[in-house]
DNA sequence: AAGCATTTGTGATTTCTATCACGTTTTAAG
DNA sequence: CTTAAAACGTGATAGAAATCACAAATGCTT
């Protein structure tokens, strides 16, 4: 099967998604394309060529079998034959990360945290027990692990993604807000909530509606500093 | 102007971000499409484009001036005319959001902190002080709120987003993982980190490459459960 | 059993997005 | 001063994505 584009990747996890709850609460076993894109706002057409892309073939006049397509899109993404990962950086996010217990859903199971707090080495959380970063390699090559999940300080994330790399990591998942630089083959997928900031702000900001005042602003010479705020 | 469309606005704000730590390394202040389109690995013609669906004009053979690029990308979201928002929720993810000091420059100021839990009520993290949830109405009410963080436990969200809207509030960012329901005109923006992990699960799961398997699996008739593990 | 309503699957069409190609402008060099 | 190179701005074009339209299939009702 050709790779599936990304748009249609995201969508798949909607539906995922939805249909985790729609099966918690409904009794129902089939679902029609036009229920799921009424909720989703979808076209009904599009969530039928999604599923076709998957091999999945509908009931005429009834629908698709929920637990199906649930097996194809954890298929997919190989849900269910989870991946085991490390946490580097165990504060506040890595907890609020280790702490989620929905992943188990989509895969994932974080196996090791690593931390250079010495106050923080020891703990557990939920279950997972914190380790000294210098645990790190020796940690990942004895097990394999090939994904890390990254929520270290900005000023040591590239330092941490490079030792990750050299004990063959080949997925990052990044929390951290800033540029990796790795190797073409290890795949960084960089979580920067600022886009999902903006566009509530942008939102907001189309609330006021104040056209004239933006026009005024931008014939003004651009006098005040570039960066205001430095994060 | 005419709203922009949500890709448009997505990369303007890697623009933006790029341009942050642009302007930090490097001592120039201007920038050329090319320059901006290599590193962000998007076509030069494109970032032409989106300047100028913002009102930016270039200069030939120079390039954009740093400085108002910044400052024009600002202004369509209004990010110098800070919005104050409220968190609700200060576990762990609420934690680590209150204490991620980059919002400031995509115009976020968490004015305050709400929880229901009485330990958590009265201290401060980050310098926002956390009140019981009881006083979340009034004090949106009487600042004139109109954004909130919602990173609250699935089972009392929606409680929540009902209050936060009869209270006032206009945007929900919404951290808690599920569907909220709210009328016509507040925004939800919901903040799903399962779709990131789904793109690092695809990608390692392609690396298996194991056409076979898959096939064999999806013949066969679907006896385990719809969702196997629950959160 | 027949007819109707509903739903799937898919080719055709439309709409949106990204890229190309090229004229224009500006700087720098010869 | 002239020419060349580099960059912008934008109409034209190609490519993707979403939607439409309709045949085929299936279940329900009478």
């Amino acid at each position: 099967m050709e790779p599936l584009r990304p748009v249609v990747l995201e969508r798949l996890i909607r539906y995922y998604r939805y249909l985790g709850e729609f099966t918690a609460r409904k009794n129902v076993d089939t679902i029609t394309s036009s229920q799921l894109g009424t909720v989703l706002h979808i076209d009904p057409t599009q969530v039928r060529k999604d599923f076709g892309a998957i091999g999945l073939m509908g009931i005429s006049r009834v629908g698709y079998e929920v637990c199906e397509v649930c097996r194809a899109i954890r298929l997919v993404f190989g849900f269910d034959h989870p991946y085991p990962a490390v946490m580097v950086g165990a504060g506040n996010l890595g907890n609020a990360l280790l702490s989620y217990p929905g992943f188990a859903r989509y895969g994932l199971r974080i196996v090791a945290a690593f931390d250079n707090d010495p106050k923080k080495v020891g703990t557990f959380i939920t279950g997972v027990e914190v380790q000294g970063i210098r645990s790190m390699k020796p940690f990942i090559r004895k097990h394999g692990i090939q994904m890390a999940i990254l929520t270290t300080p900005v000023a040591v994330s590239q330092t941490i993604a490079d030792r990750l790399v050299s004990a063959g990591i080949k997925a990052i998942w990044n929390f951290s807000p800033t540029r990796l630089s790795v190797p073409e083959d290890v795949l960084i997928r960089n979580e920067h909530i600022s886009l999902g900031l903006a566009q509530v702000a942008y939102h907001l900001n189309g609330l006021r509606e104040d056209e004239p005042r933006r026009l005024a602003i931008l014939a003004q010479p651009c006098d005040e500093p570039c960066n205001p705020m430095e994060k």
